[in-house]
DNA sequence: CCACTAACGCAAATTATTTGCTTTTATACA
DNA sequence: TGTATAAAAGCAAATAATTTGCGTTAGTGG
């Protein structure tokens, strides 16, 4: 009866998972999001509606899991030079990619969605990034902020500006990283 | 065709948004979102279904309108003390209002929203509120943070706690205030 | 008091969702 | 290799939500 969270790849549940993802993402490039149904998913994924709905549940938490899958990152961050130079660069990326429409849909999608695993996830996900710049500080001796205060006072400015309608632009992101960095670098 | 904004009151207008927007809070206090539907909350509000899907859309936008109705202040804060003691007992109302059940269920409600013109109104009510406390401290000449401060350092952390689901605790509140005091105090 | 129109009610038509039952297909084990 | 098993998919009927056209009501301004 239960669905499994990972399907076995290459099984046939994992195909369907693909093809509706796919599907999902095509209809999302296309059309507005408002007019995006289970019934056309479905069709466009070859794939009965029913099917959708007793795996998904409903539109909400289908497009959440898109979104989610979307934003997993594919590997450890880019390194560029200092660990500072390695996190502005990540963390404006980061700012450009939420701030798009797309990036903003989908972290609509995943904060309206009723089960809240998907946006504990997504932190999860961007903590995890932030550790490696903190790790690779760490082993050069390099002063560097905590966790905490990367989260508190650089992503969450940049989320909360995103989600209540307020572009964050290159100059105020870069602002945040200055910030916080000079910080650590008074309590070092 | 269009619906006015802001019903004139005393109007059949604004007596069935007031019954519809009742409704609304009856059914979220009593049970799960989940299962509130449109059919539902119009016959609780003598209403048919169809006037609701025509003036709000869908039931999204429809609680989206409730919660930012919900959320919007009802005069100024408190005054205690100091403005930094104001500001304290505010930010932990604050805090504590988000971060409840029916408090995340309303931010969640008005971010999915299509139109973000509730989030934005959100996003108002509170740097208002802060622009009290910022004005009041200006007045007596004591030290304080910006308006950007507040937002970025107190509030945004907050809110994206809430969301991704950690929950904030008062503990954790009262060092973002005293953070962004100390620093206010430093560069004055 | 009358004309005007935004907003509502009603009901039929459409579309989405749920559900019981059947069939397919990976997988494990003989 | 088969064969048993169970998870997941398909199908189709039943239910529920949404949309829409048209007639009615009730505030507003003349």
């Amino acid at each position: 009866m239960g669905y499994r969270e990972n399907p076995r790849p290459g099984g046939r549940s994992a195909r369907v998972q693909a093809a509706v993802h796919q599907s999902v993402r095509d209809m999302l490039a296309t059309m507005d999001r408002a007019e995006v149904t289970i019934p056309m998913i479905a069709q466009r994924a070859n794939v009965t509606p029913s099917t959708i709905y007793r795996r998904w549940g409903d539109l909400q938490a289908l497009l959440a899991d898109v979104a989610a899958a979307h934003l997993r990152p594919e590997g450890e961050p880019a390194r560029i030079g200092s660990a500072r130079e390695d996190l502005e660069a990540w963390v404006e990326q980061y700012a450009d990619e939420m701030a798009s429409g797309v990036g903003r849909q989908m972290l609509r999608d995943i904060l309206a969605a009723a089960d809240s695993a998907n946006a504990e996830k997504c932190g999860t996900y961007t903590r995890y990034q932030l550790s490696v710049f903190i790790a690779r500080a760490e082993a050069c001796g390099e002063p560097f902020p905590t966790l905490a205060e990367l989260m508190d006072h650089v992503i969450s400015p940049i989320i909360y500006r995103i989600l209540f309608d307020q572009t964050p632009d290159p100059h105020y992101v870069r602002k945040l990283v200055a910030k916080v960095m000079r910080e650590s670098v008074v309590s070092a």
